[in-house]
DNA sequence: TATTGGTTGCGGAA
DNA sequence: TTCCGCAACCAATA
């Protein structure tokens, strides 16, 4: 927390020279691990700086850190890699750290007399973020370093959408692309520089060779790593990470792709794909700012400029993608402004309806490793511990199935799955998501429910996606790949699969769960509206209306092995 | 107060 | 393939 005393001394010594001394900068990496379009990093390679120490701090409570599966550490780690190994084409080099970047910074500050801290800006007002940034450069302030901050993780800066929107940020997509226009054009990327100002220091501080390099999550008390025994080289996540492979898959994806692009709808892509993906895979390189969205939005418009096709537009347009991410950052910051951090929770969040959900920690589970006995869910479960990323339908199916469809249980705690296992984990995003899927926020229409049988059935009628995922399954006849427990014993005889053995039957019965939680959703927000209208007077509710489901309540089939 | 629109539902009928 | 009933949500707009 505090500059330790002689540390202090060896920084005042270094300092208080009358003469204007040459600028020494640390440019801190946290997100935005990139060269290109990378304001602070642009600004500190001037030529006025003497010496530049680029600095990551490898923080274990940091959102990209803390609950992270091993997949998505070592994304981390083949980022930090990439961008080690660009910045030594630069004659520079990354420098790594260990802990908390609040002791860590000052120490290193006075070490190599450092004068000038640059790092891009965390808009969200995600909770630990932001008090780590106020310490930050609280404590540097103290000790006479400029702090430059510099906002780029969104196409214009958060606070700009703020100053547009008036007495309250707008709350629908519709509003916002209304604000958006009145933004103007969207800042041109800048280039990466291709010299950087020599570091001092070549000892010690590598980047990450591997995973387990990182400071690893820990279970509890537990003092044993959580996936530290995992060997990285068994898994398959679907991309791989840096800053390189931001802008070979932007090339690949969207440059080469202009009919692609220029006709993009969201919602009609595929979340069945099992070789070449619908949609461009290129947000696990925007959550950890390997590509700069400002770069993303031009090589979107000269693409589409290249094609004669029909052009699609926002909000299912590519672009309309970007404008819903700059959107969930906005909303995100609305929420943390005035509240302890509420984004991310029901309590205290004033974009959450409270719903009162169940809490069942063995149904939790059971939808966390796919044996819910609904292949389509199961499968895109699979995927996501497999390969970190699931298609944008595939995590509404089994988003929906968790919490308002099936399973009834709370969206934080699926939210906190996502955000441990997903490449493109994003606090804004995935809680934005999340309040829409569970009909908590934004979305309320509560009757349009996906069936984990129907939905991709018209997309995927042999069921290829289920197969590769759910390689038990692979034999069985296309008829029952998404109902398998309706297979006759012969013919599961002949699949080499035993429902209730090798795969469960279902968890819940869909048909009558799905109704019964609408009528559940219904009092919920019914008692929401009492709630709201007439303080909090909500005595003379019933409780929830009967279902009109035909269908017997079923007991619930947890006895499948 | 009524109307309209809301990135991405399902199932059956025509 | 498109359209409707389903039971009917909310927020913004006129």
């Amino acid at each position: 927390m505090y500059w330790t005393l002689p540390s202090l001394a060896l920084f005042l010594m270094a300092s208080s020279t009358t003469l204007k001394k040459p600028t020494v900068a640390i440019h801190w990496f946290r997100k935005g691990l990139r060269l290109h379009d990378n304001p602070g990093i642009i600004h500190s390679s001037r030529e006025a700086v003497s010496k530049l120490y680029p600095l990551y701090i490898m923080d274990g409570e940091c959102y990209q850190i803390k609950h992270c599966t091993a997949l998505r550490a070592n994304f981390l780690v083949e980022c930090l890699q990439d961008l080690d190994g660009s910045l030594r084409k630069g004659g520079s080099r990354l420098h790594v750290a260990k802990g908390d970047p609040v002791e860590i910074l000052p120490k290193l500050c006075a070490k190599w007399g450092v004068t000038e801290l640059t790092f891009e800006e965390d808009e969200t007002g995600e909770p630990y973020a932001k008090q780590r940034d106020e310490q930050v450069i609280e404590e540097a302030e103290r000790c006479g370093i400029t702090v430059k901050t510099f906002a780029s993780e969104t196409l214009h800066p958060v606070k700009t959408y703020v100053s547009k929107s008036g007495s309250a940020v707008p709350n629908t997509m519709g509003s916002f692309q209304g604000i958006f226009g009145k933004v103007g054009k969207v800042p041109l990327p800048q280039d990466a520089p291709i010299h950087f100002p020599p570091a001092d220091d070549q000892d010690g501080m590598d980047a990450p060779k591997k995973a387990t390099d990182l400071p690893w999550p820990r279970n509890g008390s537990c003092e044993e790593p959580v996936w530290g025994a995992k060997e990285c080289k068994d898994l398959t996540p679907i991309v791989r990470g840096g800053e390189s492979k931001a802008l070979k898959q932007l090339h690949k994806k969207v440059t080469q792709r202009p009919t692609f692009v220029a006709t993009y709808e969201k919602p009609k892509t595929l979340p069945v794909a099992t070789e070449e993906m619908s949609t461009t895979v290129l947000s696990p390189y925007m959550s950890l700012g390997c590509l700069s969205p400002r770069k993303m939005w031009y090589a979107i418009e000269d693409s589409s400029e290249r094609s004669s096709a029909p052009k699609s537009k926002p909000p299912v347009s590519l672009h309309g993608q970007l404008l819903w991410r700059d959107f969930n950052h906005l909303i995100a910051h609305a929420a943390n402004k005035n509240e302890a951090g509420s984004w991310g929770q029901m309590e205290g969040n004033k974009y959450c309806r409270p719903i009162p959900w169940s809490n069942d920690p063995e149904l939790l589970q059971v939808w966390k490793e796919g044996r819910t006995g609904y292949p389509w869910i199961d499968a895109c479960m699979k995927q996501l511990e497999q390969e970190g990323w699931i298609h944008h339908l595939g995590r509404h199916a089994v988003a929906c199935f968790l919490t308002r469809g099936d399973l009834w249980q709370s969206w934080e705690k699926g939210a906190e799955h996502f955000e441990s296992h997903l490449l493109d984990a994003d606090y804004a995003l995935n809680g934005y998501n999340w309040l829409w899927l569970s009909c908590s926020g934004f979305f309320y229409q509560f009757f349009r429910c996906y069936s984990p049988i129907a939905f991709q059935k018209k997309n995927d009628p042999n069921g290829h996606y289920i197969r590769k995922y759910l390689p038990i399954l692979k034999d069985l006849p296309s008829k029952y790949i998404y109902e398998p427990w309706k297979a006759p014993i012969a013919v599961q005889k002949q699949a080499g699969v035993r429902i209730g053995q090798d795969y469960p039957k279902p968890i819940v019965d869909h048909a009558f769960e799905s109704k019964e939680n609408m009528s559940k959703m219904k009092y919920a927000y019914d008692l929401f509206k009492e709630s709201t209208k007439n303080g909090n007077d909500v005595s003379k509710k019933r409780g929830p209306s009967k279902s009109k489901s035909k269908y017997k309540k079923q007991k619930k089939l947890t006895d499948f092995q």
